[in-house]
DNA sequence: TCTCATATGCTCTACTAGAGCATTTTATGA
DNA sequence: TCATAAAATGCTCTAGTAGAGCATATGAGA
């Protein structure tokens, strides 16, 4: 079998050299800056919770944000390196665990920047730390995350914001695309609104995170939207109520990514011990899980298949004044990332917690 | 509860103004070249192959090499239009389904560039196409992935390039480390050497891929570690022995991070069909999740499988000349992409093909 | 017509995860 | 001192799923 299969065409060589140096009309190569971003993810009594810090207050937009800083060539050997390097500056934190979530680009989402300033690309991070509760930052402020994502929220049930907010501001916003024919519409709104939301009998999926918020962007449900010039929000958004707490730049799109990965992540790798103390009990790890994924699970079952796949083990020790029995007491087994195809944990959503 | 929890020091907003259009030193921002680059993966008979554009045939390092060329934020919407912008150019395809992959920044990697050039940061993508026979191509040729990585093919077995190339040389390179005191190593090399490469009955992890280009690459052992002058190449390397084909700048990289993502993702996502026909037999979809995945599957649990997630729909015609009893032709059911989150291609690696 | 290669249907079994019951062990307060 | 609450922990039952293998159907080509 000829594995070589030619193109009609032969690729002339010279023809890509110009990309490596200067662009197409001959002018300077098409230099843009690169945005570091942070969102650095812990969980305090329960509550998961990000780091922000507050941009300026002064100006009208005053709004939290991500740490966040400038990628330098000249200074930062990599990527990471440099995200490293801003989050210590800005808030005094050092990085654990990281890894990178994906690099935005699009046009518009930066309305802050005035237009003559070099386009932003950013590149978002997750970071997962152990905060201990007496703070170990020069500056910055954990605060939970559901703060800006209300309607993820499903630890006491369904979040009443969206029966009470989303849906119908949703609905409206696919009443609009009526008059397009529908040949003519990749995926109708109302279907897209149903998987991401669980509607009519849909299921929640929590792994959707990114989806829903910006399925909210373009009908022009949240303030960043709204910044930005959205043309969906240029109808009757003066009377729209604010979904979730708004972030500067595109920074709550990067916390939703976040989420996202870290709900989805948590299922298959071990990375919810990044989260912990070094010696916990298998409830607060439970409790824990929880707080990230939302619905409660069947203890007796977390329980054994945490320590039937050999993630933690005992230390010997008991932790007393648990308001019941004392617990017997673990540490994260960190040869398991020696194992095989390191296990999360394992945890399927109960049969559907929607409505 | 309170949800705020402040550090010792207040940010100070001022602090990041600068962030945005200057850097510390008060130069310019430092702009980088952001340079975007495909990986375009088809399965033509059964082979895996990628989309491949020919380097300069007269420079010394004459490579093979990914269709890529720089983001433009004048021209380019988007990252993703860029991308398809570059492509099209490049080889004539149209692309269909593309994702991010990951944005490489590491010094160092794109030795060809010379010293006062930009630093180049690049953002890889997967697409996924469907390379009719009668090429369409106006320029690149197809060539099958495993050329560039034949230690990843076990379509027959384990291939021999492991016992008899890279096993002794990265046990070398284990043993090179020996005078470092065991607790400064973060994992030992001979570790890192046996979870990648299935040693010692560890079993074969079809999606460490990456993994393991990265070990070879920083072991020394890939050309690309040679042309940029890795300090691990830097004795004996003359009488090394090629492991794979080479390419250019990071490309190969990228391809070992586009096949480690096809590989994961079409067992949780119905992607595979992006690589089909529109009309296709079981057998011949088998065929191609093997071509990728490696292991060969039970063809009956295969088919109770696929039919069973309700992805697929029998046309209502059937397909002759198999070679044997004609077999029903099957589409793909696009619905199930509107139907919760959406299943993959539900294989589970059998009992261990490893050595 | 015979044989071969593949298509396709069905069953058996092992394992896993969801659920629930029951018991043990401490802290707390009447 | 003792009852009770709140957990911790052990066990069992069951449904569903996936791995394996057997058996039969059907067209192509010799």
């Amino acid at each position: 079998m000829n594995m070589e299969f030619a193109g009609r065409g032969k690729p002339s060589p010279d023809k890509f050299k110009h990309m490596i140096a200067q662009d197409h009309d001959g002018l300077a190569p098409s230099a843009v800056e690169i945005g570091l971003t942070a969102a650095i993810v812990a969980v305090l009594d329960n509550e998961p919770v990000a780091l922000i810090v507050r941009g300026d207050p002064d100006s009208a937009g005053a709004t939290d944000g991500l740490p966040f800083g400038p990628f330098e060539p000249r200074q930062h050997r990599t990527l990471e390196a440099g995200l490293r390097s801003w989050v210590r500056e800005q808030t005094g934190l050092d990085l654990g665990y990281a890894e990178q979530l994906y690099t935005f680009a699009d046009r518009g989402r930066h309305a802050e920047q005035d237009d003559t300033s070099p386009p932003v690309v950013s590149i978002g991070y997750l970071a997962l730390t152990q905060a201990r509760g007496g703070s170990d930052l020069s500056s910055g402020v954990w605060r939970p995350w559901y703060h800006y994502f209300p309607w993820e929220d499903w630890r006491r049930g369904r979040p009443e914001i969206i029966a009470a907010e989303i849906e119908p501001r949703l609905k409206a916003w696919a009443e609009r695309q009526a008059d397009t024919p529908a040949a003519q519409r990749p995926i109708a709104r109302s279907e897209r609104i149903r998987i991401c939301f669980g509607l009519d009998g849909t299921a929640w999926d929590e792994e959707k995170v990114l989806e829903r918020y910006e399925l909210l962007y373009e009908a022009g449900l949240v303030e960043e939207a709204r910044r930005d010039g959205r043309p969906a929000t240029l109808v009757g958004s003066s009377d729209l109520p604010r979904l979730g707490h708004p972030m500067q730049f595109d920074h709550r799109r990067i916390l939703a990514t976040a989420i996202n990965r870290t709900r989805a992540k948590i299922k298959y790798r071990p990375v919810v011990f990044e989260l912990m103390p070094d010696e916990f009990t298998l409830y607060e790890l439970q409790k824990t899980v929880e707080a990230i994924l939302g619905p409660h699970l069947h203890k007796q079952n977390f329980r054994r298949l945490v320590e039937g796949a050999g993630l933690v083990e005992p230390t010997g020790e008991m932790k007393t004044r648990t308001g019941g029995r004392p617990a017997k007491l673990f540490r994260f087994r960190r040869e398991v990332l020696l194992e095989r195809p390191a296990p999360g944990v394992r945890v399927t959503a109960p049969p559907s917690r929607a409505q």
